[in-house]
DNA sequence: TTCTTGTGCCTAATCGATTAAGCAATACAT
DNA sequence: ATGTATTGCTTAATCGATTAGGCACAAGAA
């Protein structure tokens, strides 16, 4: 009684006919394949009977489509990612397409893997948060003319689609607030890295400074090891609160980092925002939670996932058109972690 | 310029032989496919001249297998699954496997909809976060006799494979804790489910009182509509925390119904855990950063990933094996939040 | 009548990789 | 010398759906 999947020609022999007219059937083209109304019906008949369930394999390799894209991103279990990649997930659904996620850990050499088993499966496009070194991977899909949009992040030097925050301004913004705050001493903790994002995100918080007339001490400035992240902030945050001239206020550029520092703040035992006040980029529930809930820069990520979609929906349309930027607004969501100061 | 995909004719075309001793090379065949090792080093010079890569849609369709396994879960931007899905795609890609991924918001058709987007995409196997009334998903794959193993959630009339909390048990220690610590009047709240999992949690949280001795009042235990979890969660603190018998402790026995409740408690200016004692299911960054850090029952995420996974492979395997089934203990993290009662 | 158009259906190639089966030539054994 | 293995490679079927092209017949037009 061994359960084998239907096919077309199962449905074909039963109604004793070609498979071509059940195709068409099935596919909704009956008007195209010029099928009886009578043997159409009988068609659909069997075909609801026997619970006929296209291979959607056979389908694909026939017609060189998948309808499925591949999602890149750095780790699904950090929030903004997994909040991200729900977005892109209902999006593309209601597109047709399905979505395989893979996650890179910020590692070029696993993002490299998993473009290859993303392309290997055929996908008709991608969406990817870089990660560092990774320019060869946009060369190299450029390079096999498969389209994808990159998300989060981009590569000034080459021309590609991408929607990203305008994280300069996003930065900037930040620290104007402190400072209009009343903060004065402004640290800036990000993660150690060549990437774009991160380099605009440190110009936008020194640009703050000099603009407001503050000389930043360039021990403000620290920057973490992705990989040795637990060990780097806490001896960071020690050099920034510790010694003859403890900053105020402090900025975390993302979401793990703040996570992190909070922590160790707790175990300080420095009081927020009295101590020290905190403006985050990022975001989930534990800002909210946090005794002094924490002020933030509000990526929409609703709008970059689904704005990430629909120029990959463009581009699957339109492999060939000059390349889409899309730079979308951060929004300061000011909390108590940066009230001003007394 | 139009680059093509390379095929294993292109190679064969180039190297002028046919593609079965393409095949037999790229997979490692050489022996079987007796090609002598001359033309098998050509093969393989001009493959990686081409940089060839397999199209894995036409090996599938072929070998009836896909290496693809699907992943059914409620909400992949809640963190619990989300750090689930991370160990399900790490341990599958160790074995060789992609997972696709779908959220169903706890939504019976939803999931049926995509247990039936992933059966059409030929996915080799599945697992599967139940929502209620979903027991005829299971009935339709077991018809199918396509492999799957259900995760955090199970049915126990139905004779499947799975990996469960013991959730009873968890409920129990967390009740017991409570009243150890001082604690009198315990309040429960969970999603209104018929689920095997919430009835669970709550049998072993009447359990703990009864065998402590304590008259539960029936108030105490309070469900809440998952589609209108927001305004329910408030009307239900109201009434444990207000009228002539408030309760001193309340276990939430979910992430999202902890985050929303501690949302609330936090408004109503009730401090942990003085006015209430907190213990809660799930885990994430904001027990840890709440300002009176939250208990919880930790349940080992990775083991349950990792064992849905490898029960998963197993049943890959041997189809027709009689059902494993996996009950994994909660531990409880204890922390401020349900400190000794003074 | 003869030509055109339309209808209803089938045949067979196609997508790309796999693999059983077969052919031809050489090597070895008795 | 004759039979048996072994080696090296090709042919062609297969997985399931799609679709261009073709065949046969009927209806309508000239």
């Amino acid at each position: 009684m061994k359960t084998r999947k239907i096919s077309l020609s199962d449905i074909a022999k039963q109604a004793g006919v070609s498979t071509a007219l059940v195709s068409y059937v099935m596919s909704g083209k009956e008007k195209e394949g010029r099928v009886g109304p009578e043997i159409a019906q009988k068609i659909r008949a069997i075909a609801t009977d026997l619970n006929y369930q296209p291979n959607l394999l056979a389908k694909s390799l026939r017609d060189g489509k998948t309808n499925t894209i591949g999602l890149i991103i750095a780790d699904i279990s950090n929030p903004f990612f997994a909040n991200i990649a729900r977005e892109i997930e209902d999006e593309s659904r209601r597109n047709g397409y399905t979505v395989i996620i893979g996650s890179t850990d910020e590692n070029a050499d696993k993002a490299w893997d998993l473009m290859n088993v993303l392309i290997n499966r055929q996908v008709d496009g991608l969406i990817i948060v870089s990660s560092e070194h990774s320019e060869r991977i946009v060369v190299h899909l450029q390079g096999l003319r498969l389209p994808f949009v990159l998300l989060d992040r981009h590569f000034p030097a080459l021309e590609t689609d991408f929607v990203v925050t305008n994280n300069a301004k996003a930065s900037y913004e930040a620290g104007v607030h402190l400072i209009e705050n009343g903060y004065r001493r402004i640290g800036f903790v990000a993660y150690q890295s060549d990437m774009f994002h991160i380099s605009e995100r440190i110009r936008g918080y020194r640009e703050a400074l000099h603009d407001r007339g503050i000389a930043a001490s360039p021990g403000w400035l620290k920057q973490i090891r992705f990989d040795e992240s637990a060990s780097n902030i806490r001896s960071a945050i020690d050099d920034l609160v510790g010694g003859g001239s403890p900053i105020d206020a402090v900025i975390f550029s993302t979401y793990g980092l703040a996570v992190q520092g909070l922590t160790y703040i707790n175990e300080l035992q420095l009081r927020v925002p009295d101590d020290l006040g905190i403006v985050s980029f990022g975001q989930a529930e534990v800002f909210d939670l946090y005794y002094c809930p924490i002020s933030f820069m509000r990526q929409p990520i609703d709008v970059l996932g689904r704005k990430a979609v629909s120029l990959l929906m463009s581009r699957l349309e339109e492999p060939e058109g000059k390349p889409r930027q899309v730079s979308i607004e951060a929004q300061l969501v000011a909390r108590k972690s940066s009230q001003k100061k007394q």
